[in-house]
RNA sequence: GGCCCGUUCGUCUAGAGGCCUAGGACAUCGCCCUCUCAAGGCGGAGAUCGCCGGUUCGAAUCCGGCACGGGCUACCA
């Protein structure tokens, strides 16, 4: 097996620029790196564009982009280089023409001129006859090299075809994963490797590319098995030792259906928008098909990257839990600290909310300090502090009708915002906790159940039944706010 | 059709012959805390380990068959 210079594993994520990462694609970059980095590997990143529809640069852009998100660090490809660049495919044409030509020369494959109509009638006719082989019949097989050498040069239309050995047994395809899976050679077609148009197909370039970049583990997805032996026989045809494969499980929408669009968000770049923490997804993705041992769910991106191993990676295709991912994103959230969490969290939710500036938490880093204290327990997702903290803006607050009903229609509401006030106005500290000890012993003076006192006082402050605690958001409010909002709802009390 | 893969609570998983009367996490339910909402603490319910046979003193774990699901079988990647 071929090694990097220190012996160590060489991996790499070798995505076609489609316009998204999905999510499927994303697990499989995260296993890749993670082996990488556990093992002092080496993790590289292909850009495998040989479709020029779909391949642009920017939908190259939109995986790099993902990929920094998720940070997944490559130490070799697009913008960083290396030894065994380049690292897009549809720069090594003239590589994959120059192997095949080889294959050409050694009779290891050859030129088939057969009509699409002439495949698709002797498939047709394999399947009426009932024979359990209905691939490629090999008709151009045995043709002469030199005539089909000279008619592929006069410009007939052909394809180059690689030539299973006869003979050939068993493919044994090691897998770290499914452990050995063998295929009958008889089983497997002369597969085309170079279409008519002259473009190299893709089970040839993945092998030619994982040759030249000397990978030794292949990690990608399951739906790749069945093509593994034919790869593995180009392995052999150029001559080049076979790596070894590892085959992870797929990710299944909700309805044990391979992930796709129409069960909602499926790419990463969608969960990003959604304000989730990538190292939340990151985690939630590892935990697809991997875990660390029997207990442990929360693992930092630095914690995968040194304790991952393929051998606790499952066979089972797993069914991804948006619900998991969001309290998984919580509990990133809660282990932020105070500072943290008002920078990344509370001003990006408020800027976008428009009810901050950039800059605020530097402006006001004691009143955001507290904001993040009670805000942190209560937020799941960044973007919901927006309208946690919504209550704080504005000279009074918005109503809602229901709380406004429940909270100030009743004959409770007017003793109590009285009361409220006249403690209030008279508070030298005006702090979350002098707040509260103003506030603490009223309901009984007034023989109204605390919670109903309670519950006007904090519809007359923020317009809402629900709300953090009363001391430290009245103190973020400011003394004036506070008596006013107590004033307007005075007057509409019953 | 053929070939390959997979099958443990609703979901993610632990489990590599006796430690399993199957453990953990999410979700769910209840209780506690409490001025609301969260957070937190405690607890409950939830899996005849796909089915049927076999091996064994003993099987979720090994073997065989079947069922179901998935993948591949392209001049897509």
């Amino acid at each position: 097996m071929s090694q990097n210079e220190a012996g160590k594993p060489r991996v790499r994520f070798a995505p076609s620029p489609t316009g998204k990462l999905h999510l499927g694609g994303a697990r499989t970059a995260i296993f890749n790196w993670a082996f990488a980095r556990a093992t002092g590997g080496t993790f590289v990143l292909r850009i495998e564009d040989t479709d020029p529809t779909r391949s642009t640069e920017e939908n190259e852009g939109i995986i790099l982009r993902a990929m920094r998100w998720l940070g997944l660090d490559w130490d070799e490809g697009p913008e960083v280089g290396g030894p065994y660049g380049p690292y897009r495919q549809s720069e090594r044409y003239d590589f994959y023409d120059e192997l095949i030509e080889r294959l050409l020369a050694e009779g290891k494959a050859y030129y088939c001129f057969c009509s699409p109509e002439q495949l698709e009638a002797d498939r047709k006719a394999a399947q009426e006859r009932k024979d359990p082989f209905q691939g490629y019949q090999r008709r151009c097989r045995n043709i002469d090299p030199a005539e089909a050498a000279r008619r592929a040069a006069s410009g007939e239309p052909c394809v180059v075809r690689l030539k299973v050995p006869d003979g050939r047994g068993d493919v044994v395809v090691r897998d770290l994963i499914h452990g050995d899976v063998v295929f009958n050679a008889k089983e497997l077609d002369d597969f085309v490797i170079r279409r008519t148009d002259g473009t190299p197909t893709y089970n040839f370039v993945v092998v030619a590319d994982d040759i030249a970049m000397k990978m030794t583990h292949i990690i990608r997805g399951d739906d790749h098995v069945s093509n593994t032996p034919r790869q593995v026989l180009v392995y052999e045809a150029l001559g080049a030792p076979t790596p070894i494969f590892a085959h992870v499980p797929m990710i299944l929408g909700p309805d044990g259906k391979k992930l796709s669009k129409r069960h909602g968000a499926t790419s990463v770049e969608e969960w990003r928008d959604d304000g989730y923490e990538s190292e939340a997804l990151v985690n939630c993705l590892a935990l697809l098909s991997w875990s660390l041992d029997d207990k442990t769910t929360i693992i930092p991106r630095e914690v995968l990257g040194r304790e991952f191993s393929l051998e606790r990676v499952s066979k089972n295709p797993a069914v991804f839990d948006p619900k998991k991912l969001l309290w998984m994103n919580g509990e990133y959230l809660q282990a932020k600290s105070d500072e943290e969490f008002a920078r990344e969290v509370l001003e990006p939710s408020l800027v976008a909310a428009g009810l901050e500036e950039r800059g605020c938490v530097d402006a006001r880093p004691e009143w955001f300090s507290l904001l993040a204290q009670i805000l942190k327990p209560r937020t799941k997702l960044a973007p919901e502090a927006a309208g946690l903290a919504r209550f704080l803006y504005g000279e009074l607050p918005e109503m809602d009708g229901k709380a406004e009903r429940k909270g100030l229609g009743n004959e409770r509401a007017r003793p109590s915002l009285k009361a409220a006030k006249a403690a209030l106005l008279g508070l030298e500290s005006w702090e979350g906790d002098a707040i509260d000890a103003a506030l603490e012993p009223l309901p009984d003076e007034l023989g109204i159940k605390k919670r109903d006192f309670y519950q006007a006082i904090r519809v007359a402050e923020t317009g809402s039944l629900a709300s953090p605690p009363l001391g430290p958001s009245l103190q973020l409010l400011g003394k004036d706010r506070a008596l006013k909002r107590l004033d307007a709802s005075l007057e509409i009390a019953g």
